[in-house]
DNA sequence: CGAAACCGTTAAGCTGAACTGATGCTCGAC
DNA sequence: GTCGAGCATCAGTTCAGCTTAACGGTTTCG
């Protein structure tokens, strides 16, 4: 019988491509998890993995065989949900995953409600990286994630995750002095030449300001590099530049700031492993996050 | 994440009832069967079985894990299976499990076409008691396996098995002197009063044999207990008695003996591990059995 | 073009999970 | 009551699978 450990191995080095980012991701050393691909090629008596260069790439049955452990995965998944709905109490550790953005304006109050439907359960928040998120997802470090996407910026589908949409706000443009123009491109081209505020590079929050204006026409003029969108808009209020803020980062906006609604949107999901959506933590979870966005 | 091989141990369990009845059938010993169970049991954090006396049995949620088991599993075959199909040449052993009538009836010429075909297949026969089969097919320790239901004796589904059919024949009446009567229960009512030839008792064949008579309205006076239908044809060809054939076992009736068709049927189906039907072995297999029964 | 960094594999040694065998307990049958 | 069947527990042992260390090949960079 094949070895859903080793099967699991397969499946991360699907995603990630190398033996020793797939052995970073699930702890082990490369070596580890070299000897076990071994034996899984051993086990299944055709080649999985081809060796090309210094890096190694999936066979056709090898990405057969990819899908297989997917789908046995999710059942197992499934069958660990109805164990803890069949459970009763719900108690136990779940670990949230988040974006700034989110631990700071969802989850204080989702956390609140949470502990008044059920105290029992002791949630563990981690502030994560949106790329880190489905990696870590699968590596069954978070069971519950966070994330967002931007018009402009699509997330990519993840065959082993599951997500439900939780928040679907506008975007504003921030200035100090009335926008002008009709529609997007045009209320952006007017602040073509001011200096822009926008997150880190590397960050979705960053492609998808430099995205929206390219779509406008022009590449912004980055001055600052900020993350938390409150300290963006005491930025702006000072005049140090224009920025792209979501709803949730504008509610109280500083004295003198304009706000300006956009039709590009910004939408935020909550994320698991596929078949947990059925996991009476998870299905909490999403309803204390659903009260705390109304 | 779930162990897979003790959700094994616990679908056996669900099948056999006794925690040593599954060590026998993994050939483990009661006692680690016992450990993984309760390992699969702190696991899961519910309890899975219930101590009832000195027996176990399952609780609901066990009952749903196998289920999930059931499900796992399957998909674990056809993966095997889809990787037994990239392979290509189509090499290695297959385990077959008939009872005595198809090992003599259909088996020979059809492991011919089989090796006909496919040169590098390596069929192992197996002669199994009928009730053995299902438990040796889920433990693997046979690949396919022959198994015929009669009229009367339906053979109860198991959900860790797949079966597709192979022969659908009539029973016959074999007597030394014309049958009387329209329809089975007059036919086989004529005979009330003779001595019957029937199959060992515990085989679905005894049982079949004495239901039939109980459905035409009488116990049958059993004389002989002969398996073998040739044996049994030749006994009643000398006036031992009358007995219940099916159409392969009544080729080439000796002088004398009078056969006289019936409505009940028997049919005779091939089964495999669920999931394992799309397995080259398996397809070649009932390919060549089917081409045997013409 | 050489060096360094990176990646995957292999060999050797060690740890812990899981199996066996022995023992004890409980329940049910005779 | 006694015996046997069945499950749990404990101690001992074995082996799969991990880590560490060392090696060979490939890519990149100075």
């Amino acid at each position: 019988m094949l070895d859903v450990r080793r099967l699991r191995l397969l499946r991360e080095l699907a995603y990630r491509g190398t033996i020793a980012a797939v052995a970073e991701a699930l702890t082990f050393t490369p070596s580890a998890v070299s000897q076990q691909l071994a034996a899984l090629e051993r086990e299944a008596g055709v080649a999985l993995l081809e060796r090309t260069g210094r890096r190694v790439a999936l066979t056709p049955a090898g990405v057969a065989l990819v899908r297989h452990a997917e789908a046995v995965l999710e059942r197992l998944e499934q069958a660990a949900a109805e164990l803890a709905a069949a459970k009763g109490d719900l108690s136990g550790t779940v670990r949230i995953g988040a974006f700034p953005t989110a631990t700071r304006a969802i989850l204080p109050s989702a956390l609140a409600a949470l502990a008044r439907t059920h105290p029992g359960l002791d949630p563990m928040v981690d502030e994560v990286d949106p790329a880190e998120v489905a990696p870590r997802l699968r590596a069954g470090e978070l069971d519950v994630a966070l994330v967002h996407e931007y018009d402009f910026v699509p997330a990519e589908p993840d065959l082993a995750l599951d997500a439900v949409p939780l928040l679907d706000e506008p975007m504003y443009l921030a200035t100090i002095r009335p926008g002008g123009g009709e529609g997007d491109a045009a209320t952006l081209l007017a602040c073509r030449d001011a200096p822009w505020i926008v997150s880190t590079p590397g960050t979705l929050c960053h492609v998808m300001a430099v995205r929206a204006c390219q779509a406008a026409g022009f590449s912004p003029r980055v001055r600052h590099h900020i993350d938390d969108f409150a300290t963006v808009l005491a930025m702006v209020a000072v005049g140090q530049g224009v920025a792209l803020v979501p709803e949730l980062g504008a509610a109280d906006p500083p004295e003198g700031v304009t706000l300006t609604a956009l039709s590009m949107r910004r939408r935020t999901r909550v994320a698991f492993r596929r078949g947990a959506g059925g996991h009476p933590a998870v299905v909490a979870l999403i309803a204390a996050l659903r009260s705390a966005v109304r």
